[in-house]
DNA sequence: CAGCAGATTGACT
DNA sequence: GTCAATCTGCTGC
């Protein structure tokens, strides 16, 4: 491939809200079935671990389905949210410790076409979480998958966001959380960054 | 075992 | 703004 995929050491930073702002700009590629679409990931949610009133592994919650929390950074943690949408995490930190960082928004770099022909909105701009993983075919089976060698691939083609572009926040939907719910937690690039048109095609 | 809430989205009143 | 869609896991009877 032209473009590296990001090695392990990104993923095993046991700094999971460094790692949240780290991979914006950052690439994220499937292949399926011949088809392949890729996006720049330009929001992002870290997730710390148990002590996070907002994480599923909050209190050593360990489960079926949150499993994959727990394996070590570098996994795809995949799961049904509200019984429908699929959302897509990057565990981070070594097995055993559940740190993840949710992608909500991508900018659409590749195969425009087949996310739309997949049901993505008119404007494949991912309006949120649940529509991008829709728009990139992931679904729960790839839950545990390896991003460093697997159908879902995480690259670095040299985009880099300068920090003032980078706007921080408190998370979203997690006002269960209590006070956790307010941690600064999510981080997207400011809309005045510029990103490659949509459709301008990258790669081969 | 029944009920409900949840890291959401899109259609409808 | 309100609400249905629909699966997993937690809580309470």
């Amino acid at each position: 491939m032209k473009h590296p995929a990001l090695p392990r050491t990104f993923y095993l930073n046991e700094d999971v809200v460094q790692v949240a702002s780290a991979l914006l700009g950052k690439v994220i590629v499937t292949r399926f079935a011949g088809a392949c679409t890729s996006g720049i990931i330009t929001e992002t949610e870290a997730y710390a671990g148990e002590g996070d009133g907002a994480s599923h592994a909050r209190g050593g919650r360990r489960t079926l389905r949150n499993e994959a929390m727990y394996k070590i950074g570098g996994t795809a943690y995949v799961f049904l949210c509200y019984g429908i949408h699929h959302l897509f995490n990057v565990v981070t930190h070594q097995e055993g410790i559940p740190h993840a960082v949710l992608i909500r928004a991508i900018h659409p770099l590749e195969g425009v076409a087949t996310m739309r022909a997949r049901r993505a909105p008119a404007v494949p701009t991912t309006g949120g979480p649940g529509t991008l993983t829709t728009a990139l075919g992931i679904r729960v089976i790839h839950n545990g998958s390896d991003l460093l060698d697997g159908p879902i691939r995480m690259e670095d083609h040299g985009y880099h966001i300068y920090k003032d572009a980078i706007l921080t926040g408190p998370r979203i939907g997690v006002g269960y959380a209590g006070a956790d719910a307010l941690l600064p937690y999510r981080f997207r690039i400011a809309p005045s960054w510029p990103l490659p048109s949509i459709g301008s095609g990258d790669r081969t």
